[in-house]
DNA sequence: TGTCCACTGGAAGGGAGGGCTT
DNA sequence: AAGCCCTCCCTTCCAGTGGACA
């Protein structure tokens, strides 16, 4: 018997998994026709090859910025295709292009056909990469929209050098012109850049407003006749979906989510139609998978100090300091004969987790006792040694219990 | 009101690792 | 092979800080 012989051909509940994902860009974007018809006339002078204001766009994750970019980005290139005027529009993500090499060469090799002409990886001097990009745009004869989204990722990491040159490139561009938008979900961002830069790349502003839990419903209900097949989608579970991800500060993108996971789970249990019970099981499932992969992934210095807190907080009903944690780590250090990190490195290490969500950690004074954070760990202790104790090395102190935690309980 | 604690978090810089150029 | 550049991870140094306590 074959090992797929029980797996349908049908395909069940979805016809077209893809327009859940947060990759896909759907031909009409509900409750966003303002915005659109906002970018459209700002960007519209590109069509005429007269040259157009740089954007900046602000709005929570989920609000429709990186859809209503690609998708104006998308007509404006074909049009300008019709009209015979070579438009471009490069989108770059900057939590992934994240320095300033990075953003210079990636924008250059997007329009490099030969590999022996391309832009190392690593390798040059930056004046040397931002002079071929100025050469291969400039080659072009055209327009180039440059999308940097989560710019605010980019800047903080690297500073805005790379903007102030992007923002002045057009001085040395002769043929060709290039128009920045950049996209943000931190609101202060700009007040942090160099007036210069600010002043450049926020010669327009347009702000994205989150949606409110019927507009979700409106925008799930027309993706849902995209990918699921009729009527397997039942009027609570929709309304159950917005109103969750509507808790969530309006979060389009969590609430496609949460519909194309609850589809996978009344599937898997061979059913033809999703239920309000199998939206919050999908809720509960996005949250593990996130925490699952976040510890899995993190480095091994990471996850010591990671166990370091859950054996803290095992041992103590109380909050962990710093300094309490630090010492932990050092103990676990040396029972794994490993050189173990300055306690700077390790504060660093704690807001990361911090930022992953994986710990809490917030700064306290304690007067005379001295200025301080107190962590705590925000998964099921049980659930994080269990994650952290997969890896070959952790492994071997499962049975581990620091000194300092068995001091603080007398 | 001033002191002092236990850090926080910024800045600078070192060095390893990746890759290019000569 | 030597010299250079950039990024990443880390250390070292240190000014700054909130609030309990004397």
């Amino acid at each position: 018997m074959n090992l797929f012989e029980g797996v349908s051909t049908l395909g069940g509940i979805f016809v077209d998994k893809e327009a859940l994902r947060s990759g896909y860009t759907p031909d009409t974007l509900p409750h966003r026709e303002e915005q659109i018809e906002n970018l459209v006339t700002i960007l519209a002078p590109v069509l005429r090859g007269e040259p157009c204001s740089n954007v900046f766009i602000y709005g929570k994750t989920g609000t429709g910025k990186t859809a209503t970019v690609k998708l104006v980005g998308r007509d404006l290139s074909e049009m300008g295709l019709l009209r015979g005027r070579g438009i471009d529009c490069v989108y770059m993500n900057c939590e992934v292009v994240d320095t300033q090499y990075g953003v210079l060469a990636n924008l250059a090799n997007y329009f490099i056909r030969t590999w022996q002409d391309r832009v190392p990886f690593t390798g040059w001097p930056l004046d040397k990469v931002y002079e071929r990009m100025k050469q291969t745009l400039d080659s072009l004869m055209g327009t180039v929209i440059l999308v940097l989204d989560e710019v605010d990722k980019l800047v903080a990491k690297s500073g805005d050098d790379v903007l102030y040159q992007l923002t002045t490139l057009n001085d040395d561009l002769v043929n060709s012109d290039m128009t920045l938008v950049g996209v943000s979900n931190d609101l202060r961002f700009a007040d942090f850049l160099d007036p210069r830069v600010k002043s450049r790349l926020s010669e327009e502003e347009m702000v994205f407003p989150p949606y409110d839990a019927s507009q979700l419903r409106h925008i799930l209900m027309e993706r849902a006749q995209i990918a699921f097949v009729e009527e397997a989608l039942t009027e609570g579970a929709l309304s159950l979906c917005s109103a969750m991800a509507a808790q969530e500060h309006g979060d389009a993108r969590r609430a496609l989510t949460l519909l194309r996971v609850a589809g996978e789970v009344a599937e898997r249990e061979g059913l033809e139609i999703i239920e309000t019970r199998h939206v919050r099981k999908a809720g509960m499932k996005i949250e593990t998978d996130r925490i699952t992969q976040a510890i899995k992934t993190l480095p091994i210095q990471s996850k010591l100090v990671m166990l370091s807190v859950v054996k803290g907080s095992d041992a103590s009903a109380s909050r962990l300091t710093t300094g309490e944690v630090y010492e932990i780590y050092e103990e676990l250090s040396s029972a794994l004969a490993i050189m173990p990190l300055t306690q700077r490195r390790v504060t660093d290490l704690i807001s990361e987790l911090d930022m992953l969500g994986l710990v809490n950690a917030r700064v306290v004074s304690k007067g005379r006792y001295g200025r301080t954070r107190e962590i705590e760990t925000r998964i099921i202790p049980d659930k994080a040694r269990f994650l952290l104790e997969e890896d070959d090395l952790l492994s071997h102190l499962a049975e581990f219990k620091p000194k300092v935690s068995q001091v603080r309980l007398m």
